[in-house]
DNA sequence: AGTATTTGTTCATGCAGACCGAACGAATTC
DNA sequence: GAATTCGTTCGGTCTGCATGAACAAATACT
């Protein structure tokens, strides 16, 4: 069910690497591209020719680009989660207030998906841009939508992606992660500390409505600020607070 | 060299127009999928699931949907050009300072897309979003960046794209379009007078850095509001003054 | 409840067409 | 100006895509 290599349209799974490869390449030739797949030069190069027409490639000189086309799908796709459309306001609000960067974000094929980012006064530079996937388990926000998933969905996320570790604070344990989310469903909330990425910490709340996920909130900033009765006290308050408002405002959409 | 039929991969061809047909359908199930793209039931399954095991799509029960994976890409090719980092504040400030909408735009493959907009105080709904695509000859920003596009691209695009009409005020006359654009040269931005939408009137601005148009800012809002004085002079003023902000800011990039 | 209908999915087959390597031509480098 | 490197074109081979029919599963109707 996970990998069924019977069904499978191989022309169309090429064309995707191609463009995955511009992406990771910034942009390259069709000899470049060629040599980091190990596909033929001509097999590259009629992929590039198709995505072209429909323009979803851009051509200047012989360097290849990801078009702008895939801004359309995107973007519908964005908004046809409709926490995308109602949340950015108050998510907005949630950076000014703690001066930090806040998050939204959604689960998808098991992961965490960066819908939008606010940028507070004092927020350090990210890696995340909109778009982004992270493993559940590795941070505050996938512990805090984990948490609210029904077991079978949880089981399902675990066995397709496992527990890679990617920080010596990431859990990689079963038990222990399935411990956590316990603890998560009872105060509301979750933490994660330098479990993604070293020297972040964030606090995450969930967006539930009808016991359906609908995504999660976040805040994260430098372990040197995240400290104390902020960390322990305000800093959930504020998270947990603006993730009603648009649990709120989403029953009345 | 436009539409070479011979070098083309029709399986990528047909996931595509199934990503398409899933977006205009907003979600769809296999059966309404075939029907609609007159393909065979196995072809579309076939294709949804090489979708689906790559995320490019999502499936919630038996309904298919466009997937969160097109962001990535997406926000990718936005990023990659310089003005979409650079633009937005600036973007913002002549949005609240006009208090109607105001847009950044680019031009790729012949047509203009939308990068990023902001709502002023009492903007209009609008039929925009990022990503989506517009003629450039039915729109200001069209306009404004064709007059500053060398004679050989201006023909090849409006031989590609002819001139369509979309309002009775769209031009479709070639020879006037190019007066047009000539007196756009002069006076260093453009109007829209309902060429593209009933009741909105538009004005554009080019961003040229080294004789390379990098895109276009706008301002538009309904013909009622669009009058005077602030029609004539002070809007055009705040519009150029902010693609000449963007325009240094890329500069020193 | 039981039947009928519509849905998503699986399967086997034939032939279109995707993949490939090599040859070409254009551009760039030394 | 020679030599290398690039993008592009070409035609044959054999893969694997498209296809319709059969199956299963869910829904609608009586």
């Amino acid at each position: 069910m996970t990998t069924d290599e019977s069904t499978t349209v191989r022309a169309t799974e090429t064309s995707f690497r191609i463009l995955d490869a511009l992406r990771v390449l910034d942009g390259a030739g069709v000899t470049e591209l060629a040599s980091h797949l190990d596909f033929p030069k001509s097999t590259v190069h009629n992929h590039l020719q198709t995505l072209r027409r429909n323009e979803y490639v851009t051509k200047h000189g012989s360097q290849y680009d990801v078009g702008l086309r895939f801004l359309q799908l995107g973007e519908y796709a964005r908004d046809r989660r409709g926490v995308a459309t109602i949340a950015p306001p108050e998510i907005d609000k949630l950076a000014e207030e703690t001066r930090e960067m806040a998050n939204l974000l959604v689960e998808e094929h098991g992961r965490g998906v960066f819908l939008y980012r606010a940028k507070g006064a004092d927020a350090v530079h990210m890696d995340t841009h909109a778009g982004k996937r992270v493993y559940l388990h590795t941070t505050g926000f996938g512990k805090a939508m984990l948490a609210h998933l029904p077991d079978e969905r949880v089981e399902a996320i675990l066995d397709r992606h496992g527990l890679p570790r990617v920080t010596p604070n990431t859990i990689t344990d079963r038990d222990r992660l399935m411990a956590e989310l316990e603890e998560v469903r009872q105060q509301g909330y979750a933490y994660d500390d330098e479990e993604r990425l070293e020297g972040l910490r964030c606090i995450a709340a969930p967006i539930v409505v009808d016991n359906e996920v609908l995504g999660a909130v976040s805040v994260s900033g430098p372990k040197s600020r995240m400290t104390g009765e902020w960390y322990t006290d305000e800093l959930p308050a504020l998270t947990v607070s603006t993730a009603n408002v648009i649990e709120i405002n989403s029953t009345y959409a």
